[in-house]
DNA sequence: GGGCGGTGTTCCACTCAGCGGTACGCTGAT
DNA sequence: ATCAGCGTACCGCTGAGTGGAACACCGCCC
């Protein structure tokens, strides 16, 4: 009763996939929420819903391969996991290529700075890079965001597939702010422009307090978008109008990097 | 009962770990190496050396759960992985707190910057940062280094635990280049320096044509290395004594923010 | 054309890995 | 002392996982 999860809803929990081994290895390591650090034994069953026993055996399995580690006050997703994580393939290259354009996206203008693709309907972001002053955003690097109150995200539905657009459009557009655009006409409307001008922003629909301005980066043939690059500041002294070249800039140079690669993405 | 040698060594491909489901499907993403995009479901036979049926079988299992990706040449790391990874406590925590730092020490110096930590007895790259110029190392994020022929690697031995570094000096000291050191005494007699001064230098020991300087970040009690930062640049233009200060004054100041932190690391 | 080494996929009967209910020992709070 | 919650250990049942074999598909060379 005194349980309101007040940070994220851990995952989606599908029975089917708890009655395989892999699967309940996966709902083990995806228990752990995006600021969960340390988690007992007890709090995985309560999550994954799995018997006790067999969390307790599954859990020690994932110790042996690394992918979890054992503490005195529970379990921790470990190294061995981010080593793979780092490995996957479109992520890491996306990193690699584009990292150099962030950084210079970051002297130019000294706020935090975004990278980010799009997964299902939502974001996913590769990158963030910022400095000591950086606004509190509450984005990680690894973590998601919805697609509809984030500039990120409106960059990328912009240039996305017909079905994708329609499937969040027409889905659950989650009021986060007072400022967040639920209105299906009018999203659609800021896509068409961002669309046109190449630009999509965000005013305090995610976070208050939290502007933005991002900058799809297309593909070979510029129909659609493989990621986008997006500048974040505090209202008052940010304004995203002075970072619109900048943040354009960056997308576009990174464009034609990846472009020029062999192996696509 | 059966005698399991708890040596802290990283698991060898045990054949054993390849009799349990969890073992076969971990095997299948280790498989996939550093630099490996995509590989035919043939050549995953061949590396885990598990029968056909079984890699076909398991592997859409890891596609089903998002860490895998089935295109039409083969299998990749998929972006779940990538999500996961990026959760790992101590990797994450480190990354969100260093970056700052990293970024500071990058508009100083306008060369490559790493942040490492030790597992087992390497090296693992938690983040790289460069711009366009960079030098071309053969480091990833993610990535691994033995400990004795780079300056990080160096930095996070002379502060480790006796047995690690009796580990290491005892070990193999592989030769990567002609400057590689070797020898056991040698390589100990720039640990000592390296504590007394608190900075380590590599000069293409493990790449030719490599400069680099690093700096230990020691827990609070200034025992233990958590964690190393470095700067690299090319032979030639680059100067390691130029970088020495800006290298030390990352490192304690990342230093002395991580001893501020509640939770330790 | 017809064989041939290489792929990826599907099938299916056996069997042992995985299962999870039960029970135990250990805290600390009441 | 009692209790509630935790982590650990045990162990007999069983169906999920197994992997060999057979199949379908390439290109490639003769």
């Amino acid at each position: 009763m005194p349980n309101e999860p007040a940070t994220d809803a851990p995952s989606p929990a599908d029975a089917a996939d708890l009655e395989t081994v892999l699967g309940k290895a996966v709902a083990i390591l995806r228990a752990f929420g995006t600021d969960d650090r340390l988690l007992p034994l007890a709090e995985l069953v309560r999550r994954t819903g799995l018997p006790k026993g067999t969390v307790h055996r599954v859990a020690n399995d994932l110790v042996h391969h690394r992918l979890l580690e054992k503490t005195e006050h529970g379990y921790r997703l470990a190294g061995g996991l981010f080593e793979l994580g780092m490995r996957a393939a479109t992520e890491r290259t996306l990193l690699e290529v584009a990292m150099p354009f962030l950084q210079d996206l970051y002297e130019r203008t000294h706020e935090t700075v975004h990278l980010g693709v799009r997964e299902g309907t939502e974001v996913v972001y590769v990158a963030k890079i910022g400095g000591h002053r950086q606004a509190r955003t509450p984005s990680r690097t690894g973590g998601r965001m919805p697609m509809h109150c984030t500039a990120i995200g409106k960059a990328l539905l912009a240039h996305a597939e017909p079905e994708v657009r329609r499937a969040v459009l027409e889905g659950d557009l989650d009021r986060r702010t007072p400022y967040t655009v639920v209105a299906p006409g009018l999203l659609e409307q800021q896509l068409e422009r961002a669309l046109e001008t190449g630009l999509a922003y965000e005013r305090e629909e995610s976070t208050p307090g939290l502007l933005c301005v991002a900058a799809p980066v297309l593909d070979a043939d510029g129909r659609r978008a493989l990621a986008a690059i997006s500048v974040t500041g505090p209202v008052g002294r940010f304004r995203p109008e002075q970072h619109e070249t900048a943040v354009r800039a960056a997308a576009t140079a990174l464009a034609s990097t990846l472009a020029r690669r062999p192996g696509g993405l």
